[in-house]
DNA sequence: TTAGTTAATCGTATTATTGCAATAAATCAA
DNA sequence: TTGATTTATTGCAATAATACGATTAACTAA
């Protein structure tokens, strides 16, 4: 009925899930790329940069501050975003463990 | 508009997406760590196991095969499935390589 | 052939996501 | 205070995703 049915996986399940949902966008992903890079950016110059409308590019980081993954210091009449180095590495044990799964025996059925 | 514009975006950063939106499902983290566990799976004992519809998994284990992630044998009646080993890792390489990023200097803006 | 089993597909209802124009809010500069 | 700048929020239209009943397709066994 198109509402994921949450109740029936374990929380970890739904920790990638939600970890790799909000990876699942281009645009999200070009925003922390460039985080990434510059250390700091303003949201002004990632709208003038990605080429989305402002308000796009505002409910995007909106998303990705939820989830911690980046922060935000008013500075003036800007903000300005910066990767939240803690959380990211939470996220990132989370997401190797399930990345780094391993087949158990070599002989593939299929 | 409801339509993600793929073509202002790298092909890294929209093949990271895509990686990322199909693993952005508890139901296809489930499968894919059973797949893991058990190394080959039919298609009926995801369907007990997981709790959802049949059709339903069927979906999700289309989109898995659909991306490379999975591939699938057809014994008798039942599909055999099993994780594509290759394409896997090919997959952790784009992804370890984007959740490797690290902050370039220490002095956080933020 | 016929009945049973298993999985894929179709159709559809419901919810979620994406994108942006318009507007509001907050700050700064004059 | 007024006007300019920057970002967040609201509201909405369009598209995508989720889930499943009903059906179809493919195979097996009797």
């Amino acid at each position: 009925m198109g509402l994921t049915k949450s109740e029936i996986f374990t929380d970890q399940q739904n920790e990638i899930a939600l970890f790799a949902k909000v990876f699942g966008h281009p645009a999200r992903v070009a925003i922390l790329q460039q985080l990434f890079e510059i250390n700091a950016c303003y949201c002004g110059d990632l709208v003038s940069q990605i080429g989305l409308a402002q308000p796009t590019i505002s409910q995007h980081l909106k998303e990705l501050k939820h989830l911690g993954l980046i922060k935000g210091s008013v500075e003036g009449t800007s903000v300005c975003y910066c990767i939240d180095a803690e959380n990211w590495l939470k996220m990132k044990e989370t997401m190797l463990q399930f990345l780094n799964q391993d087949i158990s025996t070599q002989d593939n059925c299929c």
